[in-house]
RNA sequence: GUGGUUGUAGUUCAAUGGUAGAGCACUGGAUUGUGGUUCCAGGCGUUGUGGGUUCGAGUCCCAUCAGCCACCCCA
């Protein structure tokens, strides 16, 4: 059947066969900048769009046509957040979250919306998480936050990708670079495609990045930022990669990494999944370390990464990873007749508020829909209530994976909690054995 | 935003322009209160939507929407 209303282009629904996985990644991800020393920020999803334009560029794609541009009642115009980063140094630079710190740690986590062509693993609102230190330009914070990005997927448990790391330059370097990459290329103009003619001037660095085959060819020859860098660049550089040595994070560096956003300085870094020729950046990040300064605030450094929900899972997928998550009930509920029926409610509420996972289907009656229901459920164990039951004041129990069964008084069924739930699973084990 | 491709049952897919089907899933049953196997039974779905051609359209044409692929870009 077509149904009236669907999802917008490009959004989806995150459903209740997938939502455990979610919730899963999610807890993992906060656990982990948790250790780091992260604390969850929580912004809003629109901000004023000049913010945007500012921070990310406005020569960039992103500010350019993917943006969520739109007027509020009074005329102002806001922009549904395309990344995190200007609005987590936004809310630091309001709030002074400086302020008696040297450094800053933050973790978010939440959609992002940017107005482009939908492709697998690229939507129009898609799920990010990330971090961002503010405050100190010293290489190990550097480190520390490529770290925390590489140790994330791989205590995951995904293997199947690369860090590649560079360095783009400070402004001043930075400079010298473009201006020594500008005259490089300016040898070949006519053969470039229109886009590298029209970013030459703008933002030469992108022209490394151009996929189209002969600019790739020219760029191949093209001056390496690596040979640019002024000495407190390098020695950064350098630094950074010693301590990722260090704390025994793998890492290739390529001198080609180039980041889309202008905000970026110094240390860029992506985590490529191997396993994918597109859509295949499973997350990205970088040294922004004049951003505070575009966005209003008293200069201070920073360095963050963002990466993808969406990414992370076809990457799950693809390793054949079953995520440890399990959220199956302790118990399945079968009542028959109307007695049971009635006493129910009590006692699942009871049961529930022990800490226990309780199922129940009030509408199946017969006792194989209900036994079947149970399986279904994948539920440890199925309590029985008939007339029988009721008669002797006690319950039957039955362990679903050893098929015992066992009769059990009211009274001790109502005090069960997750430790006397889980002796109880034990004894009827046992007598499986005998 | 550009080019290509696809769109049939909950799902995966069939159907030389002539009555729309199958596997899986789902529901019920195989003697009275015990699941995962097996067997049996159960589907009239505006064939994405809207037009057009035709005696007749799931099938051909146009438009539109959506997915996928490549480009672009990135997460």
């Amino acid at each position: 059947m077509a149904a009236k209303y669907k999802v917008p282009r490009g959004t989806y629904d995150i459903l209740p066969d997938v939502s455990d996985k979610w919730i899963y990644l999610e807890n993992m991800f906060k656990k982990l900048a948790l250790s780091f020393d992260y604390k969850l920020i929580v912004t809003p999803i629109f901000e004023k769009s000049d913010l945007f334009e500012r921070s990310v560029g406005d020569t960039s794609d992103i500010v350019e046509k993917e943006m969520y541009k739109f007027q509020d009642k009074k005329g102002r115009m806001f922009a549904l957040r395309p990344e995190g980063t200007a609005p987590v140094v936004r809310s630091y630079v309001e709030n002074n979250l400086g302020i008696g710190n040297s450094v800053v740690k933050l973790m978010y986590h939440g959609p992002m919306f940017r107005y482009d062509r939908p492709q697998k693993g690229r939507y129009r609102q898609f799920y990010q998480y990330g971090v961002e230190a503010i405050g100190s330009n010293n290489p190990y914070i550097d480190a520390e936050v490529i770290t925390l990005a590489y140790s994330f997927l791989k205590n995951l448990g995904l293997s199947n990708f690369n860090l590649e790391i560079n360095n783009i330059g400070c402004p001043v370097c930075s400079k010298d670079y473009d201006k020594a990459l500008v005259e490089y290329f300016e040898q070949y103009r006519e053969q470039l495609c229109p886009d590298c003619q029209k970013r030459m001037h703008k933002n030469p660095k992108r022209l490394l990045d151009c996929k189209v085959k002969t600019c790739k060819e020219i760029g191949a020859d093209a001056p390496v930022i690596t040979d640019y860098l002024d000495d407190e660049c390098r020695t950064h550089f350098e630094q950074v990669q010693n301590y990722l040595t260090q704390m025994d994070v793998p890492f290739e560096v390529n001198p080609r990494i180039v980041r889309g956003l202008d905000y970026y300085t110094g240390t860029a870094f992506e985590i490529i999944n191997n396993g994918l020729k597109t859509q295949n950046a499973l997350l990205g990040g970088g040294r922004y370390n004049s951003l505070t300064e575009q966005v209003g605030g008293k200069p201070q450094p920073g360095i963050g990464f963002a990466g993808g929900f969406e990414r992370l899972l076809i990457a799950i997928e693809e390793a054949n990873l079953e995520l440890p998550f399990e959220n199956l009930p302790d118990v399945y509920m079968i009542d028959l007749g109307e007695k049971a029926q009635n006493m129910m409610p009590g006692l699942i509420l009871n049961l529930r508020n022990n800490g226990l996972h309780v199922s129940y289907d009030i509408d199946k009656t017969s006792m194989k829909a209900q036994m079947k229901a149970a399986d279904k459920s994948g539920a440890q164990c199925v309590i029985i209530i008939g007339d029988e039951e009721i008669e002797n004041n006690a319950v039957n129990v039955k362990n679903m994976n050893c098929r015992t069964q066992k009769q059990v008084k009211l009274d001790a069924v109502r005090e069960l909690n997750n430790e006397s739930f889980a002796e109880l699973m034990a004894e009827l084990a046992d007598l499986q054995e005998k």
